[in-house]
DNA sequence: CGGTGCGGGGCGT
DNA sequence: ACGCCCCGCACCG
């Protein structure tokens, strides 16, 4: 069953290559291809300089997705829309878990957000955060650029991500919700709605001062490396995340023997039943709408039971903290070469002046995904 | 609230 | 002119 499915898998990567390096086209040719034979399944991991043609059908390429996190770049063109990469938030004090898992957490795409992002702290151990900025294309961020021409969706990047992978976005949207649902409920540390407080009064006086570092509980929640194994290994491309949203956190127990309040996370894809390879951890998130050969296979609407929003409230109820791990294991470990000055615009990369140094209260981080 | 897309405009090459 | 970026705005979920 799990073969089956990376069967299935290959052949759509294959597919993708098809029309990915070898491709004669470029994004601003005049004329774009339209004798396409075959188009690429959904890439949602595409690095270095790559090609695809999508079915204008496909509804993660109309909404021009990606795991990296990539935020509209004016170009000036209203036919190309181009993106450029955020690169990946990671802790300043580089700490790991007890398992050696990194954290790698999404840049916000908005400009804002992402300001607020920084001013918080790594969920594994307080320490400061830090944004690791995409100079992957000439040592600026790398650009994927997004046409669309006749029945299909023209895809190019340029560059090769120098960093690793952030979570995807389906990780931080549930992440925000957890957090959501923690405040809400009843915050379970005094220091911690306390920081809120202060957060919320600094954000409205504009102050730069760095707040202390007084989160609570450093627990996190991790993907199982199996989980990432199977990831790098034979799926890169369709797992971990999900236009439609498949992986949803489940529930969040506390573990036994471990320290209080230290919980591990469940994770599982929500509709298994019709998917031919979702079988356990193998599930594909983003799946097309339509298939190699062009058939149509899945409307690409979000499964009635996989947004996000079925997930029950009592659920996240469970979870107790914002934090999130995605295991090294999973991402590329390039970052950290000799960036070349991006024209000086690194307001971002300015790391915080903070340097506790106090990854400590080390956790099991138990996760699984069920069936 | 944050993701997304658009477009004006600044700046360096 | 071109490429890259910042910013504000509007729309949407």
């Amino acid at each position: 069953m799990l073969k089956g499915a990376d069967d299935v898998v290959m052949e759509q990567e294959d597919s993708a290559s098809r029309n990915g390096e070898t491709a004669s086209w470029d994004i601003n040719d005049i004329k774009l291809p339209q004798d396409v034979k075959q188009t690429d399944w959904f890439q949602e991991w595409p690095d270095s300089y790559v090609k695809h043609i999508y079915s204008s059908e496909d509804k993660n390429a109309q909404r021009h997705h990606s795991s990296w996190a990539m935020r509209n770049t004016n170009n000036h063109n209203s036919r190309i829309l181009k993106k450029s990469c955020l690169g990946v938030v990671v802790c300043g004090n580089d700490c790991s878990t007890l398992d050696g898992r990194k954290i790698y957490l999404r840049p916000a795409i908005c400009d804002k957000a992402r300001q607020k992002q920084q001013r918080k702290c790594c969920p594994n151990c307080n320490g400061p955060l830090r944004l690791i900025s995409c100079r992957g294309h000439g040592g600026y961020p790398v650009t994927n650029f997004w046409r669309h021409e006749g029945q299909f969706i023209f895809f190019q990047s340029k560059g090769a991500h120098d960093h690793p992978r952030p979570e995807t976005k389906l990780e931080a949207e549930a992440r925000r919700s957890i957090q959501k649902a923690q405040t809400a409920f009843s915050p379970p540390c005094p220091k911690l709605k306390r920081i809120r407080e202060i957060e919320s009064l600094a954000g409205e006086m504009q102050t730069h001062e760095y707040l202390p570092l007084l989160l609570c509980k450093p627990e996190a929640y991790v993907i199982p490396d199996r989980f990432s194994r199977h990831l790098s290994k034979s799926s890169p491309e369709h797992a971990l995340s999900g236009g439609s949203g498949q992986l949803l956190y489940l529930g969040a127990d506390r573990l036994p023997g471990a320290p209080r309040g230290c919980r591990s996370l469940t994770l599982a894809p929500a509709h298994l039943p019709s998917e031919p390879f979702c079988t356990g951890v193998h599930y594909e998130p983003f799946r097309p709408n339509t298939g190699p050969a062009g058939d149509a296979s899945y409307e690409g609407k979000p499964h009635p039971a996989s947004s996000s929003s079925c997930l029950p409230s009592s659920l996240f109820l469970l979870a107790q903290q914002e934090p999130y791990l995605v295991p090294a294991s999973a991402h590329h470990h390039r970052h950290h070469l000799a960036p070349p000055k991006a024209n000086g615009r690194d307001l971002e990369d300015e790391q915080q002046g903070l340097n506790l140094d106090y990854c400590s209260s080390e956790m099991f981080f138990n996760l699984y995904p069920l069936r």
